[in-house]
DNA sequence: CCCGTCCAAGAAAGCGTTTTCTCAGATCAC
DNA sequence: GTGATCTGAGAAAACGCTTTCTTGGACGGG
């Protein structure tokens, strides 16, 4: 009969007591520790096989001080962004034999903070993407997240790397573009007020308009998701713009879907541009033109930062900055003539 | 000075020596004990917060027995369906206080069941999308991951509830459809070969060719993504079919895309299903037929028969079964006369 | 042959909590 | 006033593991 500890899991006890030896032994051997009689350590092994026995983590967790767990918050699973780097930080922490914890703040800012303070101390580390959090907050809570790495935003604290995509550079080739394509006249479709990457956008713009005078430039206000593309085609129509600047490819998407609807043809009519270069990027119709972030490489990249912290190794280049790569597809075309305002 | 224990974080000691009460009277004051001196506890509530003082959630679950964490195994975190199931279940999980631990298992099958014990053991429960794994080995290794939820999957062993979507009859509703719409010549664009859910599709599409034996329908060989879609449409030309059943939405838009760039029109030319509905499924030009499935709301059942499981309450509907909502929209409709085979 | 060295394995101390056990002091009834 | 009862808080055990400390025995050198 197999013997069974308190909580009915077989434990480190039952090993030692069917080897008819300590624990002590029982857990070098399976730490492979060889200062153990070989003949001990494979009938400890016979024990361990025959009770199927496996360590219990958080026991384990305790008494060496770590988790083999790093935390990620988001501040939105459903956005395909966040997925990405969700996907490309697993499958870098999985190789390195370490799991990942997720919190989702679904976008309430309030919670971000709590949030991460709570997944970190259940974890190694922790990639933080808190577009919403103000500078000042994120300052104050780095110190007590480290390890941490940032994803798009920057901090004061020391020892943060921080992954930051080029969003203003980003938007300003793809206005470039536009402007190359002959329009004058461009709308760009913001994100969240309060988010960062938008921030960036904005400053990017300014530069591009001040490079740019002779180029109109309208500021529409929007939001991240498709829905948000797909009611802004009044505004759109409202500003007389022909090129389309939409904060990511999913308002892009909605947008464009909206355009058709109204039975305008991309990039006929209006031209249209997203950010992000998510996977459907490529096969919507007209399939979409838009600046290409390797962000899956960017999450990958948070693992080798975070691992570079937990280890305590000196890292020479802390944080990166990725340049997004101008990707002309088909729902950006040349200008018509200007038009005037259109009404419904 | 703040004291600091050995690990260099606050710990309860510290706390309790501020204070000046034994830790036990920390720990009680911190669960909410009453049985403790209005004036103490204040004291200690005082010195936590001064400290800052956050218990450590690992020496938590050693004692109590409890981690607060759930863990989700999928096949492949790219996949829009699993980052929905993914997603409901963490946004429920989240409501209860419990975080959600992913384990990739990037569709190696072999991975499965090691990656499903480890990740066992570290939460106090299990959802399991193994697509890819045998019904023996998972009868054999389900007991040791209790409690455990499947997705799209079922098993003998007791005490495992099944949420299971109902592809057979969905694939069917979609044959339909398509018969009801003059099609006579069909062609089935399978999943991985090993798939479970490819194998209930399967079993739906020999019911509905039992019921129509004057419908031909091909099966051709496939995958799950995007690109095979879009590798295959030289098989659907070459099949003479004119209404294709697509694995999934991946593969419908693959595919629809493929037929686009050989001037091909959906729905004049051929029509296209996929199934799921994910959410760009409805901004797919032309926006794509489906079968709907509720796959948020699967991820938040699994979180509560997983929580029925956790807590011992009886559940009294253990597991249940999804039927997919026929979704109509633009990239079916009627037949074309009867096409022979085309090449190129 | 005896003492110092070394080694393997057991004993015990930690890791940071919760919770049971225990006991001093207070309260109360008689 | 005294013994029974109760209360609140400290001491200690428990959770399951790793690792340091300790010890008994084997071995080698003088």
């Amino acid at each position: 009969m197999v013997r069974r500890s308190a909580t009915g899991r077989i434990g480190i006890a039952d090993v030692a007591v069917k080897a008819g030896v300590s624990h002590a032994t029982v857990s070098r051997v399976m730490n492979g520790n060889f200062t153990v009689d070989p003949d001990i350590a494979a009938r400890v092994r016979a024990a361990a096989a025959e009770l199927k026995y496996q360590p219990n983590p958080v026991g384990r967790s305790l008494a060496l001080g770590k988790t083999d767990t790093i935390g990620i918050v988001v501040p939105d699973l459903a956005n395909p962004t966040f997925q990405a780097i969700l996907r490309g930080l697993s499958r870098a922490a999985a190789q390195d034999g370490y799991r990942v914890l997720i919190a989702d703040s679904f976008e309430v800012s309030s919670e971000e903070a709590i949030l991460a303070g709570e997944a970190r101390r259940r974890c190694d580390g922790l990639v933080l993407c808190a577009p919403r959090m103000t500078d000042a907050e994120l300052e104050e809570i780095a110190p007590s997240l480290n390890p941490l790495v940032l994803i798009n935003r920057t901090t004061a604290a020391p020892d943060v790397p921080s992954l930051v995509v080029d969003y203003g550079q980003g938007v300003q080739d793809l206005a470039e573009h536009l402007v190359d394509l002959g329009h004058t006249r461009l709308a760009f479709l913001a994100g969240p007020p309060r988010s960062a990457s938008n921030g960036m956008r904005l400053k990017g713009l300014e530069a591009f308009m001040a490079a740019h005078p002779q180029v109109d430039v309208r500021m529409l206000e929007g939001g991240s998701d498709f829905d948000t593309g797909h009611g802004a085609v009044d505004a759109v129509l409202e500003s007389g713009a022909t090129g389309i600047l939409a904060f990511n490819d999913l308002v892009a998407m909605g947008l464009m879907s909206g355009l058709h609807e109204r039975g305008l043809d991309v990039p006929g009519d209006i031209s249209v541009t997203g950010f992000d270069d998510i996977p459907f990027a490529k096969y919507t119709t007209p399939a979409l033109t838009t600046a290409a972030v390797p962000i899956t490489e960017l999450g990958e990249q948070a693992w080798h930062q975070l691992r570079a912290l937990i280890r305590k190794e000196h890292n020479d280049a802390p944080g990166s900055r990725y340049q997004p790569r101008l990707q002309v597809r088909a729902s950006s075309g040349p200008a018509k003539a200007p038009r005037s305002t259109v009404h419904g």
